[in-house]
DNA sequence: CATATGTCCTGAGAGC
DNA sequence: TGCTCTCAGGACATAT
């Protein structure tokens, strides 16, 4: 489940591949149901063919990369995508295989075990009307006055709430229950009932959080669907604080945390340390 | 407008 | 052992 300390590490790992040159795009068909490439791959290949690669982005939980004369080519890896700069975990879930030349390395791989990601080439209006116009600011760019601004007179429960890439892009169903920990807040609670001082407690959990995530290089969980563009796992996962903890003893207070369901996804907390 | 729910997909793991 | 079933959750479409 990249989210954006994920996708971050992806993006800093692929952009060694900034100033090569697109000389092949495949899209390898199998079993699997394909997943959605956009423009189709012939009209992507005439759009790229021979283009030189620019810098890596992300927008949110997307990896992007600059084509130079052709527009953003992003990656949107969903539930178990993975740009990757080497060897695949498998070799019947590439989905797009971009080969490269005058660049160090030969290849660069969009891989999807689920296949639920995309790859898409857009140009930048294409950009400003997706994404510009519809995330939130980055998570790592966040205040706690623009937390109250977006979210504070939401009815939703604040878990739930962090979720949504319309208030702030980039948390996911895991970092959310990790922020939520850090910051000594109820998952339950309604935004609207939050004050300023939680507020302030969020953002900065926020920001601890998904820095620290950033700097141990993401989570790999024991499916061992998330890896690096080198194809290596994380190191956050051994930090987790309550995601996938359940009766596990929280490592503040020594009580069991608890697992709860909210809006069809799973909430870790501690009760007595979230308030 | 805000919020809630259903859908897509594959593979791991549980239960029998 | 091998089968069936449930579950994981990102973003988006549709419903309330």
């Amino acid at each position: 489940m990249p989210e954006l300390p994920e996708v971050e590490t992806m993006r800093r790992g692929v952009a060694v591949v900034a100033g090569g040159r697109i000389a092949s795009i495949e899209a390898p068909r199998g079993r699997l149901r394909p997943i959605a490439i956009e423009p189709r791959l012939a009209l992507l290949r005439r759009r790229c063919l021979g283009r030189v690669i620019g810098r890596a982005g992300r927008i949110g939980k997307r990896v992007t990369l600059e084509v130079e004369g052709a527009g953003l080519l992003i990656f949107e890896p969903r539930m178990t995508g993975l740009v990757l700069v080497a060897d695949p975990p498998s070799r019947e879930h590439v989905r797009l295989r971009i080969g490269l030349v005058k660049c160090p390395v030969e290849e660069l791989l969009y891989w999807d075990r689920r296949g639920l990601g995309s790859v898409r080439l857009l140009t930048a209006d294409e950009v400003a009307a997706r994404f510009d116009a519809k995330l939130g600011p980055d998570a790592l760019a966040m205040t706690a006055e623009l937390w109250g601004e977006r979210l504070g007179r939401s009815r939703r429960a604040v878990k739930v709430a962090l979720l949504d890439q319309r208030a702030a892009a980039g948390i996911g169903n895991l970092y959310a229950s990790e922020i939520l920990h850090l910051a000594g807040v109820d998952p339950r609670r309604t935004c609207a009932g939050l004050s300023a001082k939680h507020w302030r407690r969020i953002d900065q959990a926020v920001r601890d959080v998904l820095s620290e995530a950033i700097r141990l290089e993401g989570s790999t969980l024991s499916d061992g669907a998330y890896r690096s563009a080198l194809n290596a796992a994380g190191g956050y996962q051994n930090r987790h604080r309550v995601y996938d903890r359940a009766g596990l003893p929280c490592s503040t207070c020594g009580r069991a945390v608890v697992r709860i369901v909210q809006a069809q996804r799973s909430t870790f907390f501690c009760p007595r340390c979230q308030r």
